[in-house]
This record gives structure tokens, sequence and C-alpha cells, in this order.
RNA sequence: GGGCGAUUAGCUCAGUUGGGAGAGCGCUGCAGUCACAUUGCAGAGGUCACUGGUUCAAGCCCAGUAUCGCCCA
């Protein structure tokens, strides 16, 4: 083995492998165990959050393939309508087209081509995770199978009157052209103006004042309105008022969604552009006037003069005109909420035209109660009360897109624009019993993604059709996912899945937290701050980093500061950490938070573990090559000690990875791995095999590998790649058959052995007492020092007998020996374990000054002890109360920090009189 | 305005039914042929945001306050 863990060298070839040998399909034996991946934009690369969530989801399905579940972890991708259409008009924009030059067909055949030639790059960067998914069942939403899905879906959701067609007031996205469901829009807090117009009384009695931060509306008004109580306008309901610029009249109408306290108490009414002006508007019957075209330019219905302006240029106009008209009356800053489309960030519109709806209240109660009893369980549980909240709130579903990228609507028109719904146009005509002679043309819109990623969980396993896969894997058993798509996604898969497979999609929902930079800010291209996971495991110098970070960003003018913090943050680019180290990184990073940050310190000091690991089993084969090895039938106290240890180990990372806490799991891994079996066992299994005792070392040997290929077993869930390399050298020593640790067995844990446990406990509280005595007193590590042991009882020489070795070999004690209890100290520092004092005699090394410091200090903090021990069993209540066994714990404490008092007294008092 | 969450060591975070506050990183000192310097040994470092309450006992339970964050309107 190399001296150094080198993940590239180890990681290269075990994942062809495991794939090409087929570990990673369903066994089709014992009870099946099911993880559908949240499917990737197909054109899409891993980022952060993949990375972390695939380490989850690759833990979770290792750790149940390795306890014999038949495990699934489906794969796949997703059609992403607007993304990836917007990355094909982009590109043909490059080459000075646009999708309309190419036509309908010959677009979709582009993206399919692009797609194609894109390849499956997440696919590629997934394999370089590990990540344990079946690909021979990868499914993508485009798919001819899960194609029929979605048409049925819609087709039978549209015949129990659940999908309807209706002209509403949707979010238009006028760059691409397209309605947005209100999850797609963006509102922040952006700088804008407050204008205060003036509309003139019809009776030529003054104006009304009302004030806007849309002007250019002004063309689509159709009333005031004010408030019924509001004692300054009652008399005017019902008269009219001249909206400026257009010769038209509008009424003023009474309304309690009106604020009497918000500016004037008048507001305008313009229901083809604002949504609560909509419902006003239907409440008073008000016109709808659309003054906007698909572009927010100016429309047909609006006054000549505007017509064709883009909506903030006639925004300047209508400010112009009303100044010129003396009507405006003043301009405020302003900061409002401005609603942006999540793709092209164009300022969204509401826009009244034909869409199509999923009526939502009949599917939402159902998956409110699959939650409410149970039958799906959150993972915090907290997250329940965040869907809740939106399911109970939850409106009817805009689902038609106007694009091209997608599943067409199956709906088609007759020339009367009657609706006729079905697989294809002679399954509609049939279903409706309509002739061949009725010209129909299909519905040109397509339907949102979610739409068919909502049927993911089922629709991937075959269906509609019943396959044996559907049968064995629905409901699946834990959905990984993060918050952010709670309502665009995992809302809608219980829908769709109480729906039509009428059972709950996935037992459990996992909600993980989402990745941010160091700084805890959320990563982003535009910031400059996204690291690539593949860079972590192979590492990027500063410049190709600077430069991948700089390129393709929307705001070119921000490259110099994004330069800049990338040379401060890793002046020395990124070294290459390995897969294993990441993903160990991530699942300690599991925690039950909502935010994550991701720390290079913390991937370093995984690496590290790896090296460590690494290396013990480098000391393990050297020390294993060519020997003999056997399991001692009556095996020794450290050798009881690390396997009682071990075991608890595995009952934690048992315990824990199925209460999904694995950053917990991860712990118990580290610390047993670095501080018991390397920082102890491996220590202490020195002495042994450089002892005469010839079965001793067989059986130390045999140890050392047992605890080794047990631990191998009970990471690889997080770290498969080095765990499997170093198995591959490990378990043919003890005898193992079995061509890859993917499908071992994963540890169980056996008993625990409290007497080896307290006896080891003993013999590291002495070598530290020891130590601490070296290090306190500067006494070079490598002086062989003398001691001797005071007090104590039958067992304390009971367990130096048995451990004289460990002690000369780890705390470098060169001669030992029991002294009466009237042996002069005073020459001696002392550590206390217990009822034992261990001395080691200076004879003049040592400052008796700094001894002394070193007893006061030590005084000082069991005196402390001391009087917390006495203040606690002072008080009546607290012995009355509570439990016998916490009492008689500080009991014990007490006496035990009242010999320590007395024992330092003491001592003190002889260094004193050295002086 | 509604909902959710956070506040613990210099930093990032664990902390289970209430019963002597932990880890990693960083910091300080010592250690260079021995599995590993990607290391070892030892150490320093805490008003558990604040106020009040319940309790024999509160980081944990309850009420309130402050600051910060996320989601929704």
């Amino acid at each position: 083995m190399k001296k150094s863990y080198d993940p590239h060298a180890i990681e290269e070839n075990w994942y062809r492998s495991w794939e090409e040998k087929g570990y990673f399909e369903p066994s089709g034996n014992g009870e099946p165990y099911c993880i559908m991946l949240p499917p990737p934009n197909v054109t899409g690369s891993l980022h952060m959050g993949h990375a972390f969530q695939d380490t989850i989801m690759d833990a979770l399905t290792r750790w149940q393939r390795m306890k014999g579940a038949d495990a699934l972890w489906q794969p796949g991708t997703d059609h992403a309508g607007i993304a990836t259409q917007m990355v094909v008009e982009r590109q043909l924009l490059n080459e000075g087209k646009s999708r309309h030059d190419l036509g309908r067909d010959a677009f979709v055949d582009a993206v399919w081509r692009w797609k194609e030639t894109s390849g499956d790059r997440i696919g590629q960067q997934m394999r370089r995770l590990g990540t344990s998914v079946d690909w021979s069942r990868h499914r993508f939403t485009m798919d001819e199978g899960l194609s029929k899905a979605v048409q049925k879906e819609f087709i039978t959701l549209y015949e129990e009157g659940l999908i309807y067609r209706g002209k509403r007031l949707v979010n238009w996205d006028p760059v691409l052209h397209t309605a947005l469901s209100d999850l797609e829009v963006i509102s922040k807090e952006e700088k804008g103006h407050m204008w205060h117009f003036r509309y003139p009384r019809k009776d030529g009695r003054g104006h009304m004042v009302i004030a806007t931060t849309r002007p250019e509306t002004l063309l689509g008004d159709t009333a005031l309105a004010v408030h019924p109580d509001d004692e300054r306008y009652t008399g005017l309901v019902g008269t009219e008022v001249e909206l400026p610029l257009t010769g038209r009249t509008i009424p003023i109408i009474a309304d309690d969604y009106v604020d009497p306290e918000f500016g004037s108490g008048c507001v305008k009414i313009t229901p083809a552009h604002d949504f609560n002006d909509y419902e006003i508007g239907k409440r008073h019957g008000l016109e709808t006037i659309n003054i906007l075209d698909d572009n927010a330019a100016i429309g047909e219905e609006a006054p000549e003069k505007y017509r064709g302006m883009d909506r903030l240029e006639a925004r300047k106009q209508i400010v112009e005109d009303m100044k010129a008209s003396g009507l405006l009356e003043k301009i405020e800053d302003h900061t409002l909420m401005i609603p942006r489309g999540d793709r092209s960030h164009a300022v969204v519109e509401p826009y009244l035209t034909d869409q199509w709806y999923v009526k939502i209240g009949p599917l939402a109660k159902p998956a409110i109660e699959a939650v409410e009893d149970g039958r799906i369980r959150f993972v915090p549980a907290n997250w329940s009360k965040t869907y809740f909240d939106w399911m109970h709130r939850i409106e009817d579903w805009c689902i038609s897109r106007q694009l091209w990228w997608g599943h067409r609507i199956p709906a088609w028109y007759d020339a009367d624009g009657n609706i006729y719904v079905g697989a294809d146009e002679s399954d509609a005509r049939a279903r409706a019993g309509l002739g061949e002679d009725v010209a129909l043309r299909q519905d040109e819109d397509v339907l949102d993604t979610w739409f068919s990623s909502a049927l993911w969980p089922f629709s991937t396993l075959g269906w509609p059709e019943q396959t044996e896969a559907l049968q064995r894997f629905y409901p699946t058993s834990v959905l990984v996912t993060g918050f952010d798509i709670i309502f665009f996604w995992v809302a809608r898969m219980i829908m769709m899945g109480l729906k039509f497979m009428d059972d709950v999609p996935f037992r459990t929902i996992y909600i993980h937290g989402l990745i941010r930079d160091s700084h805890g800010q959320k990563m982003s291209k535009s910031k400059g701050n996204v690291l690539d996971p593949i860079d972590l495991i192979d590492g990027i110098e500063l410049e190709p980093l600077i430069k991948k970070r700089t390129t393709g960003l929307m705001q070119p003018q921000m490259a110099p500061a994004i330069e800049k913090a990338t040379r401060k943050e890793f002046p020395d680019g990124i070294p290459a950490f390995g897969t294993d180290a990441l993903r160990f990184t991530f699942a300690a990073l599991a925690t039950t938070g909502r935010d994550i940050r991701f720390d290079l310190g913390r991937i370093e000091g995984y690496r590290n573990f790896c090296n460590k690991l690494w290396n013990a089993a480098r000391f393990v084969m050297m020390q294993t090559e060519g020997e003999t090895l056997r399991e001692s039938r009556d095996p020794g106290t450290v050798d009881r000690w690390i396997l009682s240890r071990m075991n608890r180990m595995v009952a934690e990372v048992e315990s824990q990875l199925a209460d999904y806490r694995l950053d917990l799991a991860a712990q118990a891994l580290y610390e047993f791995t670095w501080n018991e079996y390397c920082d102890w066992y491996l220590e202490l299994s020195k002495a042994t095999l450089q002892s005469d005792d010839e079965s001793a070392r067989a059986a130390t040997r045999h140890t050392l590998l047992h605890v080794l290929e047990t631990t191998l077993r009970a990471m690889h869930p997080i770290i498969p790649f080095i765990t499997e390399e170093i198995w591959q050298r490990v378990s043919p020593r003890l005898g193992i058959d079995g061509e890859t640790i993917v499908l071992q067995p994963f540890p169980q844990a056996g008993p625990f052995d409290q007497t080896a446990e307290s006896d080891v406990s003993w013999l590291q509280s002495v070598i530290q007492g020891v130590r601490r005595i070296r290090s306190e007193l500067n006494l070079p590590p490598a002086r062989r020092l003398s001691v001797c042991f005071q007090g104590g009882d039958d067992s304390d020489r009971e367990r130096y007998r048995q451990f004289a070795e460990a002690l000369a070999s780890l705390a470098r004690v060169e001669s030992a020996k029991w002294v009466e209890s009237g042996y002069d100290s005073s020459q001696c520092a002392v550590a206390l374990v217990g009822d034992l004092k261990v001395l080691i005699p200076l004879k003049g090394l040592v400052d008796v000054d700094e001894e002394l410091a070193r007893l006061n200090k030590q005084l000082d903090k069991e005196s402390a002890e001391l009087k917390k021990s006495k203040g606690k069993l002072g008080n009546r209540r607290f012995v009355d109360n509570a439990p016998e066994a916490v009492v008689e714990q500080e009991r014990e404490r007490l006496a035990a920090h009242q010999a320590n008092v007395e024992h330092l007294n003491a001592q003190i008092k002889q260094m004193k009189a050295l002086r």
C-alpha cells in the first residue's frame, strides 16, 4: 500500500466495476426499499446541492442493500421545460435565429439533438460521486412511457372535471411569452416611485386623487374605488370621473377591499392588469380592458397614441402627458414588491389569457390527510407545518405553458372552440363520437414540467402499466429532498400518488438543508461563489477556477469583483480531496438545520480522516502479512475492550442512520476509528505484537483485522471507494470470500463488555496522568520515567499486573513499583486515579515552583467541584426528591473530590517543605 | 400581516426522557527514522442571546424581550 491516501488512484476503477457487475440492481430478495432520485434537469450539471442530496440517498441505499433489503435507487432526468427551451433558444440566437425561424417541429428536434449531444453529463458526474443508482432503469420525463402517463393523467383529471380551461389573470412572462405558476414568480422589493394623479370629477367640482406605482395601467382603468364607510367620499359613490388621456369616463364604486388609511383612500381599478382589481372587477361587473400585448407593450385596446410603446416607455409618456395636463399632483420615492420570472428575470405582468387549470381542492384534501394521519412522515417533523400551511391555502394550478418543449396538451378544438380531449386526435374523436369530417386543431401549449414530475414515483416504475416493479416498489420508502421544493414537487407527488395509485408515494420525506458558501451566502453563478463538487474531488488551480467563475455571467461587470473574492478565498486554488472525503463531509453536515455552510476546513479534516484510515489499514496489513492469526477463545482485556467499543459504534451508527442522522453516524465512525481504534488499540497492539506470547500475537492480529473489516463495512455507505479498496486487501486475510464490500452484510452490534471497558478506562487514566505530568513539567517525551504506585486496592494491583507492558510502552514508564502508604512522596509529582496515587519521583528534575503551580491548579479545580457537590448534598430537597441513583452518584463524586483535595493538600504541603 | 426557524468555545456546529456543557477547525507548548506531519502528546478557551417562571435541579420545559434568517401574503 502507498504511504499516503491517494483518492485518485483508488476511485478510478471501482465504479466501473460496480456498475458493470450490476451490483446496484435490486437483488429481488428481501424487503423492498426504494428511493426515487429527484430528477435533475436533463441538460444540467451537478451542483453542491445535488452532490449533498446524492450522498444522503446513496448512504441510505447502500446501507439498506447491505442489510439485505431489495434496494432500488431509481434514477432519471427531467425535461425542465422553460429552462431547457431557453438554453436552446439562446444557442439559436447566437446563430441569429429564433425558434420561430425554425418552426415548432424543427425546434423540438433541435432540443432533442441538444439533449443527446450535451450528453448525460450529470449521469457521468453522479458516477464520480459513487451513486449506486440502477442505471439500467434510467427514465426521462419525455420518454414514451412517461409521456403516456402524462396523457393518462390529463385525460382522467379532465374527464373527472378536475381540469378545466379558463380565461383568467395569469402571471405572464413577456420575454418567454408564457404563463407561469405562482411558484415560478419571485417577488422582491425594488425601488420605484408612487405617482399621485388627479382624475377630474365629471360634475366639474374638483378631482379625485389616486396614487399608483404603475401609471401605464391608467389606460385600462375601469373604476375608482373607495371604502364604503369612508365619509370623505360618501356622496360620490355612483358618480363618475373622467379618465385622463383616454376620453373615457369611469364610475366611483365602494368596496371593502380599499384601505381608507392608505394614501387618499381612493384607488384606481384596472381589472385586466392586477390580481386584486380583477376580483373587485368581478364583484362589481366592471369591464376588463386589456391594454397590453404578449410583449407587454401597449396593445390594440389602448388609445392610439400609446400603441406599440413598451410598458416603461408608455409609463414615461403618460407621466409627461399627465404633467402637461396639470393632473400630476406629486411623485414620491417608493419601495415596492416587483414580481419577476424565476427564469427570465423579466418583470411579470398580470395578463388575461386562456389557460388550463387543475382544480386543486379535491386533490389537496386527501393529501393533507395523508400527512395528518401519519401515512406520510416528515423528517424533521416540523416541516409538516410548512406543508399544511401551504396546502390549506393552495389555489388552482395553472398547468399550461406557452412553450414548445414539453408534453403537448392532449386537447383539440373544433372551429367553434369546443374542446376534445384524448390520447391522440383519433382517440379524442372517438371519446366524443366525433366524425372525421369535423376539422380539429390541437392546443398549441405544453404542460408544466411539474405536471409530469408529479407522477415520478410511479411513472418511472411503469405506470400506467401494472408492472412488477410498480407492485413491488410503490409506495417508495423515503423521499430525500430540499425544503425549497415542498410546494413545487412534494405536495404535487402526494396529490397525484393518492389520486392515481390510491396510496401515498412515499412513507417518509427527509428534508435536508441547503448548502451555502462559507459565509452563509447562497451559491449562485451570478455571485460567483459556486463550488463544483467535481473540483473538490479532483482539485483545481486558481486560474482555471477564476475563469470558470467569471465566464458566461449574466452580468459580466461582476467579473472583477468575483475574481478578487476568489483570489482571496482560494489563493492556492482548491486541492484534490477525493470523493470519499467530500461524501464524508456532506454526511457530517447533514444536521437538522436548514442552512449548511460549506467550509474547506471541514473537507480537509475528512480527507485527513481518510488518510488516517488508510494508514491504519497499512499498519494492519504490514503486521499481518504472512503471519498466522487465530481468533482467540480467551481474548485479552484489550481485545475484548476494542470489540466492545466497536459494538457500541456499530449500534450507534445503525440507530443514527435509522433516524436519518447521518451527521451523528459519521461522528460515531470518526470517533471510533480515530480516537479508539487508531489512538489506543493500534498503539496498544504494538506492545503485544512485540511480546514473546505467540498466541497473544496471533489473537491480536486477528482482532486488528476483524475490527478493521467490520468498521469498513460500517463506513461503506458513506465512503464507498476507500472502504472497497481496503476491504479487498483485508478480507482475504480473514478468509472472507466475497467479491465486493458493496454486497457484504452491514455489521450487527454484538454484546458490550463492561469489565473490559472499565479495565481499559483505568489504563487510559493512568497513562494520561503520567503524560499530563510529563507535559506540564516539560519533561521530554522521550525520557523514560520511573513511577511508584501508592494506595489503591486489589483491583488496581491486578490491573497493573495486567497492563504493565502497555504502561511501559504508551507512557514511557521505565520501571514501576508499589510503595507503602508511609512512603515519602515529597519529591514526587502525583496523578490521581480513583484511590490510587501515581507517583513520579522527580529527583531534582523539576522546579519546585512549577510543580507547586501545577498542584495548585488541580487543587482549585477539585475544590470547586467539591463545593458544588457539598452544596447539592446539603440541600435537603435534593436528597429527598432526586432519584436514588442520582443522589448516590453525587455521594460518590463528593467522596472522590474529598479524597483528591486531601491528597493534593498533603502533596502541596510536602512540596512547600522542600523550598 | 401570517407561518417556520436560529441565537452554545475565536469560527462552524452537535447536545436524546431535565440530573456535572461536547466535537471539528483554529490557537498555545512539546515531539522528526517506528502505520500516518494529511501525524502524535498535552493544554488554554463557555454569562448556553436577555428577563422572568416551573422544578430539589434548566442549554433543554413555559411566558415574554432582543437580534438575525427563511417561506408565504
